[in-house]
DNA sequence: TGGCATGCTACGGATTCTGTAGCAGCTCTT
DNA sequence: AAGAGCTGCTACAGAATCCGTAGCATGCCA
């Protein structure tokens, strides 16, 4: 899985997620990401542009490309899971300070 | 995306991807990854079963529980899609010394 | 008692991320 | 022309993380 090496890095999956559905400005990806560091942020446009996830339009900003549409349709299964999961630990933590 | 805090950092989506078909010792974990740091190895192990992803069984090691499981399957559109991206980067790197 | 496996910790050095400041270019307004 | 405000992006120091190797404590078997 070469793909890990791509998505494995901080923020990688983040920016993606946060592209999927308009194009953002780089400040504004940075906004969205929680204000990221710029330096790590354009190291993860450069590479998700070189890996054809995201093109960059001028007037508009960044965007996924088809590709990088296509993998946040591949990520729809995980953000289900991730939704189950998140409940799955409100649950584990309300049970350490509340018995029932 | 809380879950970006959890499978964001390095090794965290490999290690369950190594452990999705049976069940692996410390070591042979370690092995599987490519060697990598007994430490990080270690923090990551212990994230992911206090996150209910994987468990320890003592005979067999570690292995993924049945939330693990379900990760897995939520994976698998992401594998399909590594696997198209890689013959797309393939192509890529092929038109770069050879104009056909 | 010695050999071999287990899970795991320690530590120095390299890499990566964070947080803030700032540059150069373009557009709009006055 | 000058100023304000946006754009993408770079610089730098300090903190966090990761890497690579060495080693510990335990349990099993002969």
């Amino acid at each position: 899985m070469a793909l890990l090496d791509l998505l494995g890095r901080r923020w990688a999956l983040r920016v993606i997620w946060e592209l999927r559905e308009r194009p953002a400005t780089f400040r504004e990806v940075r906004e969205r990401c929680g204000g990221v560091s710029p330096a790590v942020l354009n190291d993860r446009l450069r590479e998700l542009r070189e890996a054809g996830v995201l093109e960059h339009d001028d007037p508009e900003g960044y965007r996924c490309t088809a590709h990088g549409l296509a993998l946040v349709q591949a990520l729809a299964p995980l953000d289900a899971w991730a939704k189950a999961w998140a409940k799955r630990a409100a649950r584990e933590s309300r049970s350490t300070s509340d018995a029932g």
